[in-house]
DNA sequence: GGACTTCGTGACCAATTGGTCAAGAAGTAG
DNA sequence: CTACTTCTTGACCAATTGGTCACGAAGTCC
């Protein structure tokens, strides 16, 4: 945590920015299928440097994970824990699944999502650091539902735990179908089915 | 489909269970943390008898995906249209997702799920194969979704279509969670948050 | 100024990647 | 048996993989 010392010669790059982009990387096309000089082509910086400022491959990987965990887990969470109805919220929360798919242009979906599926069952760091940011949502998500009229079905906190992690279900859920090419109206209808879930007793 | 033919040299080995050695493979680690070798391994075949009989990489990766859709989307479809209640075959369903998981031994998860977060964005072929199973899975589950009690709801085809792909999400949702280590506990809350949609009004 | 420390660079590395091909083995048809 | 066709095998390929390292550049500290 030593702000100032820095003997010797300063980083000429922005370690920030560096990994950001090393972040956008993964997110797109996963830890397999992107390569060093992929990592290279997008940071703008030497293999060299890489290594030294990052660790290896995995280890650019968990530090990027961490990071998206700050930037958009942490946003997604704030989205959920203000503005609006419990329903709105969640609707909100649901839409960004939606909204991050099909729709042209990003079609990275949600890094966690795809975190999930190619290296958390075979990376045990990895895998604590999904968890983390799933806890996180869950935990919101909850939060959310609790606020939400009380009905028989909720009325317990366990209850309203299930009613969070069905939502957390049916994000990750339209976030696949998202991916694989579903349209929006459709997810759509999916959605509405599911929010419907909450009005009812 | 000239079954007689054959002239020359005869196939020494089952094309059936080669393609079935592929398809696990790739079912376990994706397609690019599967190399070659892992296929050479998993078949007990040479390369060149891999690329005879199957074309390159990316071709069998497409007959392994049109394979599990034969092998378990079949089944799948087949578990949702006959046996017990309408929403029992429901739960069998989503339990489905919830005993592949976490559960050890088995940590692939669901092929059509893991296509479609790491190649169906890249590969217009395998989206194609993954929207295929899709469509079946959604068609399926539209039936029973239009078997349960009619509810002001689910009173259009429309509406069932919605609770379909309610269900769906549910179901990818559930495969994801279980592949990020989510204890089945949880999962189970989750389904049983998402059954109790379908039996009110 | 010099001593010291860190950084950036490009060359270098062994291993693995997906993929091809020639030659011989093993069948079938006449 | 001969001619022909297909299959199997292992050697071979260029390209890329993740990763290291020595060396000169560029700073800080006294």
């Amino acid at each position: 945590m030593r702000e100032p010392a820095a003997m010797g010669r300063p980083r000429e790059f922005d370690e920030a920015t560096a990994l950001t982009a090393i972040m956008d990387a993964f997110w797109a096309k996963g830890f397999d299928a992107t390569s060093l000089s992929d990592l290279v082509a997008a940071t703008g910086l030497k293999k060299g440097s890489l290594y030294a400022a990052f660790g290896d491959k995995r280890a650019m990987y968990h530090q990027a994970l961490a990071l998206y965990d700050r930037l958009w887990i942490d946003g997604t969470v704030r989205g959920l824990t203000a503005g609006g109805s419990p329903t709105a919220r969640i609707d909100r929360f649901l839409q960004s699944a939606i909204d991050g798919a099909a729709g042209r242009g990003d079609d990275r979906g949600c890094f966690i999502c795809n975190a999930s599926i190619d290296q958390a069952p075979i990376d045990p760091a990895a895998e604590r650091l999904v968890q983390a940011s799933l806890d996180r949502l869950e935990t919101a998500l909850a939060d959310v539902v609790s606020a939400l009229p009380v009905t028989a079905e909720r009325a317990s906190a366990e209850g309203a735990r299930q009613q969070a992690r069905h939502m957390m279900a049916v994000y990750f859920g339209l976030r696949v179908l998202g991916k694989a090419g579903v349209r929006p109206e459709a997810l759509d209808g999916a959605k509405r089915a599911a929010l419907r879930t909450l009005v009812g007793g």
